[in-house]
DNA sequence: CATTTTATGCGTGTTTTTTACGCTAAAATA
DNA sequence: TATTTTAGCGTAAAAAACACGCATAAAATG
């Protein structure tokens, strides 16, 4: 028995930047779709894991190193690409664009970063696959801490109160987030302020990751 | 550019019968592993969905036909399988056990149900596999009204009590929990009662996926 | 340099939800 | 018929969520 089935890995990498939540795309440089928009991604090699595909091909692609990948999907439709069976495993990334600069290279012609609410035309079904995505990210940064990889390691609260509300997409009360993120008891307060413009200057916060990994093992749980 | 990496699908099925939960297990009939059990599954066909690939796999195998379907997880490590690169994705099903006659056949030497808590050694990665699974069961019981699909049709509400109680794997207070289900208003009362030994004669209840779906949409959500 | 503007940060009362638990009802059993 | 067993209803206390007031600090404005 021998398959002609391609495996192929996709990632969707959001990244967050002056209160808009963004998502980083290629330009296709050949066929099929040459010239459109995608999704980063490509054929898993021989003897790679899944993980390693993805954490390749972004880098070829985009340049960009991962802070947070998990696994999003599998898309298996007979007829998602034109050119033969590709089953296509989906990740989902989360990335501070700060701390990156993007550069096309390999089969992308182009990388930007597109918001979410003024996306172009996709090539395959990645419209599909980003959909999938998107709520994703809405869902789980409600019950896990993914948020702080969006934001740069120091942060003023409003930073995070503004995150919160971009993807939710509602308003939150600021006073009621900021007791219920600080009873968590996961932020550092630092002994720094900030101050952007006008107004009074804010303290920094930093996520202490070590901290909350043990409150979840104690089974104390984030849910915003 | 020409991979020769194989896809397979594998599903784990959950059923519930006297108060436990139990998995559809293969005894394999060749090699590799010829002789342990595995989790029924098999390659893709070439021009087949993931889906109907599962479906066809544990009807040859096991005679089962789903009630509830869903995608678990892809496991691609590059070696998982001894023969060469197999990447399966794992499904993750429900059925009621009384509703089917299970039998063994093409690479099913026997298919049993066994015990979440009394498993056998199995074979290539299933182990991880079913972990996933099992983590996925009882964490989706909480917030999606899946656990009447292990239930039959019509039900006394301490069959549902005791699966929760089963999958929480705590103590549960009748009183509190019954008064939340049935605020949900997402169960039917029927005119019947049944008598099981002793005690009083228990009404009982269906499941109203409909009116679910319907409170779904206009944002009331399930949570235990 | 006084005043306005902008944003931070602490507090308090109210409503809603969760939790704990007492008690009655109907059938089998001894 | 008394006892045991499982079903089912109600009520009060505790906890969490929600709504909102207001003092404070620094920058911008005139």
């Amino acid at each position: 028995m021998q398959q002609s089935i391609q495996l192929s890995v996709d990632a969707v990498v959001f990244g967050y930047e002056a209160g808009s939540i963004s998502v980083l795309l290629i330009k296709r440089k050949y066929e099929p779709f040459k010239g459109e928009w995608a999704i980063p991604g490509g054929f898993v090699l021989e003897n790679e894991s899944l993980e390693s595909a993805v954490e390749r091909e972004l880098k070829e692609e985009t340049g960009i190193t991962i802070d947070y990948l998990e696994q999003l999907y599998t898309f298996g439709n007979p007829n998602r690409d034109p050119r033969s069976r590709v089953v296509s495993v989906a990740y989902f990334g989360l990335v501070k664009p700060s701390a990156f600069k993007i550069f096309a290279s390999t089969d992308a012609e182009e990388v930007q970063w597109f918001h979410i609410d003024e996306l172009p035309k996709l090539s395959f079904d990645h419209e599909e696959i980003l959909k999938k995505a998107i709520a994703r990210l809405q869902a789980k940064i409600t019950y896990e801490p993914i948020g702080f990889e969006l934001l740069d390691t120091k942060f003023p609260f409003s930073d995070l109160e503004k995150l919160y509300t971009t993807l939710l997409g509602r308003a939150i009360d600021r006073r009621n987030f900021r007791k219920k993120i600080l009873s968590l008891n996961i932020l550092d307060q630092l002994d720094e302020k900030v101050s952007k413009g006008s107004g009074r200057p804010a303290n920094l916060f930093k996520f202490n990751k070590k901290r909350y990994f043990k409150l979840k093992e104690e089974g104390i749980i984030f849910d915003i």
